[in-house]
DNA sequence: ATGCCTAATGGAATTAGA
C-alpha cells in the first residue's frame, strides 16, 4: 500500500510545525504541496529529509510554488506546464517515483508511479485577465495530461484546482454562484480533463460525499462548516484501479495556525 | 457584507488568496 496526498499548505515556512507533526502522525508516503511560498534556497529542507523524504521543489518568491515529498526515490523531475513559455509562475512539477516491486509487479507496471503537484490559479472574478490565465492554465494542463495518459502507467495528479466540481462540492451553491471556484467555464475545463481519462478518486469512492478541502478564514467558515471541494487527486486508469481509500484529513483545519486547506489522502494498492 | 482572515513584503499599507 502507498498513501499520496495533496495539500495547499498556504506557506510552508509559517506551516512547518503543522507540516512536519502531521508527517509524523500519518506518514503519508508521498506529499504534493502547493503554495509553498518560497523560493528553492530558502525552502525548510532538512527538517522533511530528516524524516526520511526525498524532495522535488519549483518555488517562487512571495507567491505560489510548488513541491513534490516522497519516500520513494524521485526521477524523472519536470518542472512548468508545457504550451507558454512566457509562463513564469511556479504552479506545477511532476515526477516518477521508483516503488520497489517484484519482477511479476514490474511485469504489470507495478514498480513506478508516476506524480504531479499542480496549482491552478485562483482566477480572482470572472472578468478578470486572471480567469483568463486560469482558463489557459487548465487547457495547457488537459494538453499535458493526455500526453502522460498515453504512457498507460499509474499517474496521480493531485493538487488545488480552485474548482468545485459540481454543487454537491459546495455548502452553499446559491452563494457561490458566479464565483471562479463554481463557475462554469471552469467546470467544463476540470470536465475536459475528466473526459481524457483521468478520474476524481474521492468521488470513486465516495459518490455522495460532501466532505470539504476548504474553508474561508473569514466569517468563521470553518465554525460554520462552510467550505468548498477544491483539491483533488486525479488519477490515471491504472492507478484508479489500485484505489483503496480516499478522504480529507479533516481534523487539520481545527488546528492552531492552520492552513485554510487540509489534505486529501489516497491509498494505492502496489 | 469578497469590508469579515491570513501571509508576504518590508517595516505601513498593499497585493493576493478563495
Amino acid at each position: 500500500m502507498i498513501s499520496i496526498a495533496a495539500w495547499n499548505v498556504n506557506s510552508i515556512r509559517t506551516r512547518l510545525p503543522q507540516c512536519l507533526a502531521w508527517l509524523r502522525r500519518d506518514r503519508p508516503d508521498v506529499v504534493l504541496l502547493q503554495e509553498t511560498k518560497v523560493m528553492d534556497d530558502g525552502f525548510p529542507r532538512l527538517e522533511f529529509e530528516d524524516l526520511g523524504y526525498n524532495l522535488a521543489l519549483s518555488g517562487e518568491k512571495s507567491y505560489n510554488g510548488v513541491a513534490i515529498f516522497s519516500k520513494y526515490p524521485l526521477e524523472d523531475v519536470r518542472r512548468g506546464l508545457p504550451g507558454d513559455d512566457s509562463d513564469m509562475q511556479a504552479r506545477y512539477i511532476e515526477a516518477v517515483l521508483s516503488i520497489p516491486a517484484t519482477k511479476e509487479q514490474q511485469a504489470r507496471g507495478g514498480g513506478v508511479i508516476r506524480v504531479a503537484s499542480v496549482y491552478v490559479p485562483n482566477g480572482q472574478t470572472t472578468d478578470s485577465d486572471k480567469y483568463a490565465y486560469k482558463l489557459r492554465f487548465l487547457t495547457r494542463l488537459a494538453a499535458h495530461a493526455r500526453t502522460l495518459l498515453a504512457y498507460d502507467e499509474p499517474l496521480v495528479i493531485g493538487g488545488d484546482f480552485n474548482i468545485a466540481p459540481a454543487d454537491l462540492d459546495v455548502h452553499d451553491p446559491a452563494a457561490w454562484e458566479g464565483s471562479v471556484l463554481t463557475h462554469l467555464e471552469a467546470r467544463a475545463k476540470l470536465r475536459t480533463l475528466l473526459y481524457s481519462g483521468l478520474h476524481d478518486a474521492y468521488r470513486i469512492l465516495h459518490p455522495a460525499g460532501r466532505q470539504f478541502s476548504w474553508w474561508d478564514y473569514r466569517g468563521n467558515g470553518w465554525a460554520r462548516d462552510d467550505g468548498l471541494r477544491i483539491d483533488h487527486l486525479l488519477l490515471s486508469p491504472q492507478a484508479a484501479d489500485r484505489l483503496e481509500a480516499c478522504g480529507m484529513v479533516r481534523d487539520m483545519r481545527g488546528e492552531e495556525k492552520a492552513s485554510d486547506h487540509v489534505p486529501v489522502l489516497c491509498q494505492l494498492a502496489v
